[in-house]
RNA sequence: GGGGGGUUUCCCGAGCGGUCAAAGGGGACAGACUGUAAAUCUGUUGGCAAUGCCUUCACAGGUUCGAAUCCUGUACCCCCCA
């Protein structure tokens, strides 16, 4: 078995435990089983659920047996740790299309085979809603004193905000997520869940719960949330966040995101986030101290997620991606590939006969592809060389497009500075 | 109710009869540099069939050869005195 604890410590993904000095023994023990929550907001998991899913990963890879919970009951209701406001409701129907999204997800980075360590994925809606609220009141809630909750800080923080308070709904969450725990403990033996730090009351919750219950000693334990060096949070970009699923975010942007990761950050990611041993870890960060234009640490953490999420061809896709938006030309493409490659591109359809006979002016083009306001916006950034035809800097601004600037079939990649691209379809 | 000040191009802010598409700053965009970074430097920043033409300085009228600039009215904002 391998050492997980000394592994996580390591790594700086230790922040709070119920049993410090036990646990490290317990866990090499023997194998055992554990289970982190995912709430299903969506029908994809984002950047922010990585962690707590390598989490799961790690553990199953050491021989212990993962459970990830999606929440369809506790999504229903909405968990006060770290809002501010009261949250929206979801209905029945979208949580159920978001706990399909998400196993799915989930599936990519545990495996759910029949081995001991083979992960299982529940949903806590299958057991919360057998529950009437009687029996629930009796059976959990008499377990929980209110002014111990009170004092939780999720809790408090809500009820110390002026202007939003909480409602018994969310109140209630807690008991909800500490009754999971103890159900996992009856029906599979779990006895450690794992979170982020904002986790540690509702994590609490269940261990307490579990020894009232049924005197069962249970264990907790939270990894740092993952923020930015700037305090911002990890995962989110001026476009939205950034997701698991390609459709939602593409491979390439996907990559992109870690490749710009910023220096003071990427220990950070590399120890939370990849399996990289610490000897290759400790290497990255002497490269970054060293030779940070070598952008090692991104290159290597970008190469490593992206694999894992989007897999070996979703990785091949970023990387030619990637040479393509830095320069390289475009030729001898087919529409497929750039399809692809420039999924996340505003695109145009012109008619075909537009290219015929003089062909289309270069400033029309930059218009019609959405790249400039007006022809004079069009016709700054041409005359500055900031214009490129299939990554070809367009010679001025007197220049035509012909069939022969076609990428491929049917489409020509328009670019405008650095990297603001557009696509014009012509279709015949 | 009385008196005074304001409304300028994406934002702030000059301009107070022609030389004003309108200073300066910010932002934005582009170029160079660079690590697909930051900083820095340079250029651009109403539209167009472009040595010119058109639209813009709260809105509507007027004076004038000519108005962002003067006059009248309207709307909104601010300040002072009741």
């Amino acid at each position: 078995m391998n050492d997980i604890f000394a592994d996580l410590k390591w790594r700086g993904l230790v922040y709070q435990t119920t049993a410090d000095d036990h646990l490290q023994k317990w866990l090499n023990e023997k194998p055992r089983t554990v289970y982190a929550g995912f709430d299903p907001t969506a029908e994809s998991l984002h950047v922010g659920s990585l962690l707590p899913l390598m989490q799961l990963r790690r553990f199953q890879k050491a021989g212990h047996r993962p459970i990830a919970l999606v929440g369809g009951a506790t999504g229903m209701i909405g968990d006060p740790s770290g809002k501010s406001a009261e949250r929206n409701l979801l209905s029945v129907d979208q949580l159920e299309q978001n706990v399909a999204g998400i196993k799915a997800q989930v599936a990519k980075l545990v495996d759910f085979d029949e081995t001991p360590a083979g992960a299982q994925l529940v949903n806590n809606f299958d057991w919360m809603n057998k529950f009437t609220y009687l029996e629930f009141l009796r059976d959990v809630g008499k377990h929980f004193p209110v002014n111990v909750m009170m004092a939780k800080d999720s809790i408090r923080n809500r009820l110390e905000r002026e202007d939003s308070g909480i409602s018994y709904t969310e109140f209630s969450y807690m008991l909800l997520q500490a009754y999971d725990f103890v159900h996992l403990n009856q029906a599979y033996d779990c006895e450690l869940q794992i979170g982020g730090s904002d986790q540690w009351g509702n994590i609490t919750a269940g261990t307490e719960l579990g020894r009232r219950m049924h005197q069962k000693q249970l264990f907790g334990m939270t990894c740092p949330l993952l923020t930015k060096a700037d305090g911002t949070k990890m995962g989110k970009t001026e476009s939205g966040a950034i997701w698991l699923s390609a459709e939602r975010t593409s491979p390439y942007a996907f990559y992109q995101y870690w490749f710009n990761v910023a220096d003071e950050d990427a220990g950070k990611c590399l120890r939370f986030l990849t399996e990289l041993s610490h000897e290759e870890i400790e290497t990255l960060d002497k490269s970054r101290a060293e030779e940070p234009h070598q952008r090692a640490s991104q290159k290597s953490l970008a190469e490593h997620l992206t694999q894992l999420i989007h897999g070996d061809e979703g990785l091949s896709t970023a990387r030619r991606a990637t040479e393509i938006f830095f320069g390289g030309t475009i030729e001898d493409m087919n529409d497929a590939q750039l399809g692809q490659i420039f999924a996340d591109v505003p695109s145009s359809e012109l008619a075909r006969d537009r290219l015929t006979g003089d062909g289309l002016s270069l400033l029309d083009a930059f218009v019609e592809a959405g790249l400039a306001k007006s022809k004079g916006e069009a016709r700054r950034a041409i005359s500055q060389g900031g214009a490129y035809v299939n990554n070809v800097r367009a010679e001025g601004v007197d220049q035509a497009l012909t069939e022969r600037d076609l990428a491929s079939e049917t489409v020509m990649v328009l670019r405008s500075g650095k990297k603001k691209y557009a696509l014009l379809r012509f279709q015949s």
